[in-house]
RNA sequence: GGCCCAUUGGUCAAGCGGUUAAGACGUAGCCCUCUCAAGGCUGAAUCAUGGGUUCGAUUCCCGUAUGGGUCACCA
């Protein structure tokens, strides 16, 4: 009986004469202790690093390091179709931009390091082979010769007669083929594929603990898979099987949408007679769509590709503070307490996870973000903005090497203050567009099709202010006594100095402080909101905001 | 459609049989104030639904609805 495979396993494989238990010595087990989790992440290389991809990555990698385990990375491109060229460079890159770089594996897109490579799966063949080999010995995997039309047939048949689909049970053609039979096939030049001999019945329950989850409970596989596809490769998987344990991986943290494969994942393991992994299915990250929700998707969500929050300029601590609130929502609180410390002290715990898909909300990662650079002092955020804007802002660029001394001072207004630090910049590319009044030729660009008055404001009474002002502006006092000579000069001009006495007796005055300051902000900057105005002009110098007082002057 | 998973304010969510149902983002109002931002205070807003079990259900069980996942020689 088994003769007749193990001739099959020969025919079939000739060349393959290692065995399972050669690769178990190749790739023994690690040397890891209780709780030491080895994890990984395994993109396949069809285009950029997805934003779910970078949560499912960062939950590995934090398991991995909390318990002092191992994360690396396999590239798994058996999918030769839809393969893209240098994808798993640009993951790669992607992947060590946000700090989730893997201790082993694939760590460039050419170098690799560790023991239990490859990290490629298209250089793995042999492992695949010696496994399936061992599996048509043991008669418990076979060749089928169906035509993807023949599939597309039983399919279709069993639709119509609402008959569970799938190749198993009596639908499988070619599980009871002689194998004298199909040798002479093979010979024939016919192309075929393997397939495993399910010995599952649908009608068994298994259950699992998947370490989110909890206890999931499933019906037993009895598809007679496909394990080696006509090139050769393996299906996802059978190479996730033999991968994993040859790996030594012992969590595999993967998304959701493989939790309705377990069954068939854990029947591989016992049918190739491996310890299981332990699961742990994280879940996918959502976006509004009217009034439901979908899937991140690439082609409507331009943050569903995670280089957007590279290119916009998001502090990379903003999306992992982000991610990890969604992974343990208990985080928040421990930021709040542990504002200093490092996020590495936070521990994520899989079971606190929550299970339904999280939609991924940019307000509440705007707000983390201008949380964060709010906090970073002048220095750091210039250094910051200057490595950002090389990649990605020229313009900011150019303001930044030509006067590295001004644009610090531009960048330090209200920031060394502890009490209140500004937030107006929710991520680097907000910088550029917020200082161009400090520069001339973006000044004039900005003023091009006039000012920005109220226009309650008269012409007259903006032109006296400013000629007055012209008289007064002194600029090598403290910020105190500046204001305080403002006031002086609001109420000597008929407008109110204080704002509560105006509210009460409109009438008595011209105007009130507001609107002064309001005229020489206007005057100086062209805009109505901006930071403390006095900051500005200082910055600025005498001589340039006179010469802006002048430009509306001579225009009005 | 079968199977699996889920369902607490607009969003992220604490909660594990008895709570005034936390907190954060957002939102509304007020205060502060030279504008904005920041900050302070206050407010509005939630247990999908129907049955059980129980002295008592947001919490446990079953059904329904809704949403998500999955049913490839893709991963």
């Amino acid at each position: 009986m088994n003769e007749k495979y193990r001739e099959l396993a020969n025919f079939i494989f000739p060349n393959i004469n290692e065995k399972i238990k050669d690769l178990e010595k190749k790739y023994p087990e690690r040397n890891m202790q209780e709780g030491e989790k080895v994890t990984r992440i395994a993109p396949s290389p069809t285009g950029f690093l997805h934003t779910g991809a970078l949560f499912t990555a960062l939950v590995n990698k934090r398991i991995s390091k909390q318990t002092n385990g191992v994360f690396f990375l396999r590239i798994e491109d058996t999918d030769t179709k839809r393969e893209v060229e240098g994808a798993a460079g640009t993951f790669i890159n992607e992947l060590n931009s946000f700090g989730i770089s893997p201790d082993e594996g694939i760590i460039g897109e050419k170098t690799e390091t560790g023991n239990y490579g490859p990290y490629y799966q298209s250089e793995r063949k042999n492992i695949y082979k010696i496994c399936a080999k061992e599996l048509i010995s043991k008669g418990l995997a076979y060749p089928c010769f169906c035509k993807s039309t023949d599939s597309e047939e039983l399919r279709s048949f069993q639709e119509k007669e609402k008959i569970r689909p799938g190749y198993y049970g009596k639908f499988a053609k070619c599980r009871n083929m002689e194998t004298t039979e199909a040798i002479k096939k093979i010979k024939n030049g016919e192309e075929y594929i393997l397939r495993l001999r399910s010995k599952g019945n649908h009608l068994n329950k298994i259950a699992y603990e998947d370490k989110i989850r909890g206890k999931i409970e499933q019906a037993e596989s009895d598809q007679d898979i496909v394990i080696i596809k006509s090139d050769g490769l393996p299906t996802y998987h059978f190479a996730h099987v033999c991968d994993d344990h040859f790996m030594r991986t012992s969590l595999v943290i993967r998304g959701e949408e493989w939790i309705a494969s377990v069954p068939l994942h854990l029947q591989l393991f016992e049918m190739l007679e491996f310890n299981p992994v332990e699961y742990a299915h994280v879940p996918t990250l959502m976006v509004q769509d009217g009034n439901g929700k979908r899937k991140l998707s690439k082609r409507k969500d331009p943050e569903a590709a995670c280089s957007y929050f590279l290119e916009t300029g998001y502090p990379i601590l903003a999306m992992i503070e982000y991610l990890l609130t969604i992974i343990n929502s208990d985080f928040e609180l421990w930021r709040k307490d542990n504002l200093d410390k490092d996020l590495e002290l936070f521990d994520v715990k899989l079971d606190k996870m929550n299970v339904a898909g999280a939609l991924f909300d940019i307000m509440k990662l705007n707000d983390i973000s201008k949380e964060i650079i709010g906090r970073m002092n002048t220095e750091t955020l210039y250094e910051n903005a200057k490595e950002w804007s090389e990649k990605y802002d020229s313009k900011l660029q150019e303001k930044i090497i030509s006067d590295s001394s001004y644009i610090k001072k531009i960048l330090g207004i209200e920031r060394e203050n502890v009490i209140k630090v500004r937030k107006d910049f929710v991520k680097y590319s907000d910088i550029g567009p917020s200082i161009t009044y400090f520069y001339d030729e973006e000044f004039q660009e900005d003023i091009k099709d006039g000012y920005v008055f109220s226009e309650e404001m008269k012409k007259d009474d903006i032109i006296e202010i400013l000629k007055e002002y012209i008289k007064e502006l002194d600029l090598n006092v403290e910020k105190d006594e500046w204001f305080n000579n403002l006031k002086t000069f609001t109420d000597k001009l008929g407008y109110s100095s204080n704002m509560k006495e105006y509210k009460k007796n409109k009438e008595l005055y011209k105007g009130s402080i507001a609107d002064v300051s309001s005229v020489i902000r206007i005057a100086v900057t062209n805009r109505k909101n901006t930071p403390d105005i006095y900051s500005i002009m200082k910055i600025l110098g005498k001589e340039k905001v006179i010469e802006r007082f002048n430009k509306v002057i001579d225009k009005k």
